[in-house]
DNA sequence: CGTCTGTATGCCTTGACAGGCATATTCCGT
DNA sequence: ACGGAATATGCCTGTCAAGGCATACAGACG
């Protein structure tokens, strides 16, 4: 994780942007229409999600495109790693009363 | 996710306790040990953990055992799924384009 | 029942950050 | 080169949360 990955996602409004990226890569403009806060707003959030590589962007005329990075949910993906042994196991465990209560 | 998930775990003290708690149960007074802050910050960040719901505590005479709850990590995931697909299909890709450029 | 240990809470200060508005910048079409 | 559209940046303000310290609270034990 490059610099508090969470902290990023923890801004509602970028995670409605990213929401909105994953569907298909968008405009600025696109996303400030979709959102409702200012384009200022969005060109500082998509400044942020950019600089934490959770997003990259292309130069299309006076536009610019920006599109989900992938890489950035694999790392937070290894992070809940260790945790997913934790609740699967709980699971196991939930599972296992289940069989041994229920004739 | 209950409120804000992300919002908690954006703070590293407040990862630093669930890793110490996902190795073993612990007392407040062994997290603060485990630590470098002061034994109230500890409190408050156990009561933010606590009423996100990623811990719980029971009481053992004086002292007050914390441990990890998973279900919560489980949201987190859930809310990561749709990324992962994105992410596999991009090692799909790059995985195909090794494949079509490897003889 | 006083005291000590372990933990929680209140108050206060400080720093970080989000959002709005104004403005700069970039790139297009003419 | 000029005007205009699309986006970025600077400045300002308000809000919120973290951490420290002092203190309150709870249980154990003499």
């Amino acid at each position: 994780m490059p610099v508090n990955a969470f902290a990023v996602l923890a801004e509602p409004a970028r995670r409605r942007i990213l929401d909105e990226l994953r569907v298909s890569d968008r405009s600025v403009g696109e996303l400030v229409a979709a959102l409702t806060i200012s384009q200022p707003a969005v060109s500082k959030h998509l400044k942020v999600l950019r600089e934490a590589g959770f997003v990259s962007s292309r130069v299309a005329a006076q536009h610019r495109i920006y599109r989900v990075e992938p890489a950035q949910f694999a790392a937070i993906d290894e992070w809940l790693a260790p945790y997913r042994l934790l609740w699967t196991k709980h699971l196991d465990k939930l599972a296992r009363h289940l069989d041994e209560t229920e004739q």
